[in-house]
DNA sequence: CAGCGCAATTGATCCGGATCAATGAATTCA
DNA sequence: TGAATTCATTGATCCGGATCAATTGCGCTG
C-alpha cells in the first residue's frame, strides 16, 4: 500500500481538515509513512460487532471510513452506558498504554481503515513534531467528550436531540468542507438506530421519536427518513440546543 | 524554591500515587526542576473568582491543593454548565495549545500551586520520557471525562449522586492512601454548594437535598452537614449507583 | 443577644418523559 | 406473494423530579 494507492482508497472528503490522520501521514518521512501503509488494511463489520473488547490492547489503530461506532460500557448489573460515538474521520485506538474501559461496538455496518499498532506508534516515536501532532488530537477527543457532558446537561429531551444534530451537521460540514460551494441544504444523516440514540441521550426511543416529530411541526427539520434529516431552520435549532454548538458552522 | 520546599509546602497526601506530578518532578534533572520550582508559587483564590477565562491562553499551569475548580461553560442566553470538577491533585492549564473551551471557577475557596507555562513546557520538551508520562495523564483526563459521561446516564438522581459520593471517595482514597491502616470510616467531603453541585449532576438543588436524606432514611449514609457524608454501608451505594464505580476503593 | 442574610431543607403542585400497549412501515424469508 | 420479524411511530397512563413557596438552621454583625 503506498500513499497514493491510500489516497485513492479513501474519499476525499474524509481526508480534510476534520482529521488529523492526513497531517500526521504527510509529516512523516517516506520510508516511515510507506511502513505504515504496508501495514494498513480495510476492515468491515456489522451492526453489533465487537470491534474491541473492554480491557483489550487492540493490535490495530483503526480510522473509521462509514458507519459508525459506539463506546459502550457495561455495568455488573448487565445494563450499558453509551459513552461516546466514533464516525467517519474519528481514530480509535489508544497508544503508549493499556486497554480502554469500555467496548468498542458497531453501531452500524461499518468500514475502518486499520493500521499496526507498533507501525504507529514506531511513526510517532520518530518525530516529535508528529507525536505534538497526535497529543494535541488527544486534545481534541476531549473537547469532543465534554462537548458531549454539555449536551447531556440539556435537560428536556428537545434540547438534546436538537444539539445531537448540530453535532452531526457540523462533523458533516467538516469533512465535506472546501469544495462544494453550492451551499448544499442542510443535511444530517444519523448513522445509528432509534434506541441506540435514545441509549446515547439518556432518553427512550418514544422520547426521540416525538421529540424529532416535534421539531418537524415547528418547522425546523423536515424528516426525510428514520435516518435523515433536512435542516430547515438552522438558527431556530440553535436557539433551541440552548448551548453554542454552532461553533465551526459559520 | 527547592525541591525540598515545595515537598514541605505541599501536605504528602496531596503528592502520592493519585498525582502525576510527584512522577514528572522526580523524572527531571536536577537543573530543569529546579528552574520549573523556581516559577512556582502559591495561589488562593475565593468563591465564585474566575481562575481563567474561556479561550484564554494561561500563562501559568496549576496543581489544586484544596478546595475544588469547575469548568463552566457560558451559554449564549446566559445559562451555564459545569462540564467538569478538579479537586485536590489535579492540574489545570492547557499545554502546547491555546485556551480551552470554559472558564475556570473557583467552586470554594481554593488554593492551587502554579507553575509558569514556558517553564512547564521547557521540562516536557527536554525529555520525551516525560512527554509520554504528560500524554498518559491527558489520557486519565479523558477517562475521567468519561466517567463523568457515565455518570450522567443514570437516570435517577439517587443513581447520580451516589455515583457523585463514590467517585469522591475514590479520590479521597486515591491520594490518602498507603499511610494509615486505620480504614478511617468512610468520610467524604463534598467541596462545592449544592447549588452547584445539583448543577453538575444535571438536578435541582432540592431534588439533591431529597436524594441525600433519601440515603440517609435508607441506613446507606450519615449526613454529618452539609458538607460531609459518613458512608456506612458502601456496598449499598454501589448497588444504588448501578455502575461499577467501585474500581479502585478497597 | 437579637436581627439579618444566605444556604439548605421541607412541603405542595405540576409537567415532561418513562412506561406500557398497540399500530404502522419496511425487510426477510418461505 | 404472503407470513414473520424488526423498527419506528403513535396513544394512554403514571411517576420522578422540576418548580413554586415556605421554613429552618447557621454564621455575621450591630
Amino acid at each position: 500500500m503506498t500513499l497514493k494507492n491510500f489516497l485513492d482508497l479513501v474519499p476525499p472528503e474524509l481526508l480534510t481538515t476534520g482529521s488529523r490522520l492526513r497531517e500526521i501521514l504527510e509529516l512523516l518521512p517516506d520510508p516511515t509513512c510507506a511502513d505504515l501503509l504496508a501495514s494498513g488494511a480495510l476492515s468491515d463489520v456489522c451492526y453489533g460487532e465487537i470491534v474491541l473488547p473492554e480491557g483489550a490492547r487492540s493490535e490495530r489503530i483503526g480510522y473509521v471510513l462509514d458507519g459508525a461506532l459506539g463506546m459502550e460500557k457495561t455495568l455488573p448489573d448487565g445494563r450499558t452506558h453509551l459513552i461516546g460515538l466514533l464516525v467517519p474521520t474519528d481514530m480509535y485506538g489508544r497508544l503508549f498504554d493499556g486497554g480502554s474501559s469500555y467496548d468498542l461496538v458497531a453501531l452500524s455496518d461499518t468500514r475502518m481503515f486499520t493500521f499496526a499498532r507498533d507501525a504507529f506508534e514506531a511513526a510517532l516515536a520518530g518525530s516529535p513534531e508528529v507525536e505534538r501532532r497526535f497529543l494535541v488530537s488527544l486534545l481534541d477527543e476531549l473537547d469532543a467528550a465534554r462537548e458531549w457532558i454539555l449536551l447531556l446537561g440539556g435537560h428536556k429531551v428537545i434540547e438534546r436531540v436538537s444539539s445531537f444534530l448540530l453535532v452531526m451537521l457540523r462533523r458533516n460540514l467538516r469533512s465535506s468542507a472546501a469544495r462544494d460551494g453550492t451551499k448544499s441544504p442542510h443535511l444530517v444523516r444519523i448513522p445509528i438506530r432509534r434506541a441506540d440514540l435514545a441509549h446515547h441521550l439518556g432518553a427512550r426511543p418514544e422520547s426521540i421519536s416525538r421529540a424529532l416529530h416535534d421539531l418537524e411541526k415547528r418547522g425546523i427539520v423536515d424528516l426525510i427518513d428514520a435516518y435523515t434529516v433536512r435542516i430547515r431552520d438552522l438558527a431556530g435549532l440553535v436557539e433551541l440546543s440552548g448551548a453554542d454548538l454552532l461553533v465551526g458552522i459559520e
